[in-house]
DNA sequence: AGTCTATATTGACGAACGTCGATTCATCGT
DNA sequence: ACGATGAATCGACGTTCGTCAATATAGACT
């Protein structure tokens, strides 16, 4: 089955986001538990750039034989984009002998307004 | 001496951006790098407890002994801050006894940048 | 069936991490 | 000078992480 257990990070099915922006107010531990997933999935260079590389990618995804140019072998790719879609930052599908991965817009907008300042831009 | 070594993550004294949003291009092995350090200082749910309490403190920012109650020790508490403080995203200052943490806007402005759509909002 | 290519999984390794108790340092009141 | 309080550092511990070589799985094409 192509359809891997992965946390929600956002409701599932729904762009509810997880949680107010950092600067409204404090993290419950359970939202911080939640959202720290996130960020420590993106704390990694490789992981990072595995991901600009997806999102960045005409059409808004990427087969891994176009990614895979990291300066890690073959293995560790395929280990760093397993963690950012059990992060729920990815998804992937498979086409034919190549698998495909995209960006999870919605966990990027979630993400983004966690570090938008409340009342300022 | 307060002026501890850290990692400048923005030109130091300006406000310039370190990267590009992660979909507009791919991040170079150096952008990559630099940035993934403030997502792996917020990787961690009990830094982003701290963060967060920090930045939603009023005044923008906060004793030490305000933020302590995050369910771990005290010399805990105090590598955690350490560690935001390394990535850039907090500094602190000694008022007698205490000692205050604010938040980096300039940095918290430049992390959001990274996760906002290049055209859209 | 057999072979080739693309991707995932396994198992192992050293390095980095999060945590704590004990201690030290800094500052303020007496 | 002294004791009390807030915060940082030190040293140790178990755990998690990033990486690789080897192997396995999935699909395409003979």
């Amino acid at each position: 089955m192509s359809t891997a257990k992965v946390l929600p990070l956002l409701e599932p099915g729904g762009v509810a986001p997880c949680c107010p922006p950092l600067t409204e107010r404090p993290l419950t531990a359970e939202e911080a538990e939640r959202s720290a997933v996130m960020f420590k999935a993106l704390g990694d260079p490789v992981r990072l750039r595995l991901f600009s590389l997806v999102a960045s990618y005409e059409g808004g995804e990427a087969c891994v034989c176009d990614i895979s140019d990291v300066g890690v072998s073959q293995p560790t790719v395929s280990h760093h984009l397993k963690k950012l879609k059990e992060a729920g930052l990815l998804s992937s599908e498979r086409r034919g002998t190549w698998v495909f991965y995209r960006v999870e817009p919605a966990v990027l907008a979630a993400m983004g307004q966690l570090l938008t300042r409340a009342g300022a831009a």
